[in-house]
DNA sequence: TTTTTCAAAAATATCTACATTTTTAGGTAC
DNA sequence: GTACCTAAAAATGTAGATATTTTTGAAAAA
């Protein structure tokens, strides 16, 4: 059987388009979510709308107001820092111990997926471009982090990924768009590479850090220049 | 004004019993959550009751199967020891960052909330005396983890603990109705405070870990006694 | 006899339509 | 401008309709 396990209702479906539609900033950040225009859209009742709204309200990517209905959560600078500093460390404590435990077949993963990332050309439009580079990238950091052997540790990771998702929107086209970024991005992954394999756990620890809080400053300023951050 | 934010909903009332009523054992690991027995017990309709159940699977409490209703989610030495581990290494992190970055007035809230956990006695009921010393003992953990600064790393400590809470509930009675125990944790606290005052940052980091991994062996023989790990 | 198959019935989960409650907006008097 | 009342809009909740899964029991096969 290949049917899928569960997840084939509607709730599901409404979830997983409201979420794209706010990570693609279809609703910006601090927007009323009014429950009328969503039942139109995802074509839904309000049970299950409320049910879908309720679970990104727990991604903190809408929040709620009782009796007062959804909002869109808002975008701040404070906020992107904090993120930004939470899952770099997380990231970097799951890196050092990927470094110590991982063994042989995660090595292989790893040096895949870069592979597999390297390869990435322009052959596709540019908006193809982007959504590949981006998968693959996504896919390589996994590769890293899944040597830590933990699955509670990889569901952490999972949801700061989630929260960081819209303001890695913001630096994903700065990147990818920029032959200068990217390439500097080929190096810094290159450099992580080689040192995950040398087996410091120190040094990648610390290289995992910095290379999380790379783009916090370029987002800082698009977020300024766009006016992003909502005066609530 | 001192009325409640928000939260004033059925959803909301029904989602804070039930989850006290899997923690607290009332619904036991792999039961099947009926939708029928749920609505009478809490007094709600299908719709809001599901979207109560929605958050706890977010929390990972309830597990979830398309169109085959809710079930308690199922404990194990696996997902113990996982839990635990992960846990043990945030919490770690949380707490280096504490000792590099706590102010004094966070001394000091460390120092007050070690103080209020120290005079808790046997003046009450056994009943009270567990519940009392456990909220105490909560607040000088947290006391020692706010010292890290970030909203989000607290958030990610707290769906930890969220995760733990039903293998932490063995743990509890274990150490508290035992003086050994109890006494043995008094001292742990002492020598946590003492290097954390004396802001080591790597000895506080091993310390907290060791502290944290502890319970383990303890909660694992009691799952194994009661065979509390459903055999799916 | 025991096991398997299968169709109907029962139980359950999911969703919609509508009723109720609360908030928001508009207008009037002070 | 502020306070207050009323009408409209919106959120929340219930009851019941629809769809899916599970159970039951009888017939067929081993």
């Amino acid at each position: 059987m290949v049917t899928n396990e569960d997840k084939n209702n509607l709730v599901n479906l409404a979830y997983v388009a409201l979420k794209r539609d706010i990570t693609e900033g279809v609703y910006r950040p601090g927007d009323k979510l009014l429950m009328r225009s969503l039942k139109e859209r995802y074509e839904i009742g309000s049970g299950p709308m409320r049910e879908a709204l309720s679970r990104l309200v727990s991604e903190r990517l809408v929040t709620a107001i009782s009796q007062r209905g959804f909002r869109v959560a808002s975008m701040s600078i404070d906020e992107l820092t904090d993120i930004y500093f939470a899952r770099a460390h997380l990231e970097a404590m799951i890196t050092e111990l990927a470094v110590k435990l991982g063994d042989e077949s995660w090595e292989a993963s790893v040096i895949a997926s870069a592979h597999t990332l390297s390869r990435v050309t322009q052959v596709h439009s540019a908006e193809d471009m982007l959504g590949l580079w981006d998968a693959r990238h996504k896919a390589f950091h996994l590769a890293i982090a899944q040597g830590c052997g933990s699955p509670k540790l990889l569901e952490l990771r999972l949801t700061m990924l989630d929260q960081a998702e819209r303001y890695r929107q913001l630096w994903l086209r700065h990147t990818v768009f920029s032959a200068d970024a990217l390439e500097a991005k080929r190096e810094e992954h290159r450099h992580l590479i080689e040192v995950l394999l040398s087996r410091d756990h120190a040094k990648a620890r610390d290289l995992m850090f910095q290379h999380m809080t790379g783009p916090v400053t370029i987002i800082s300023e698009v977020i300024a220049a766009r006016d992003l951050a909502g005066d609530e």
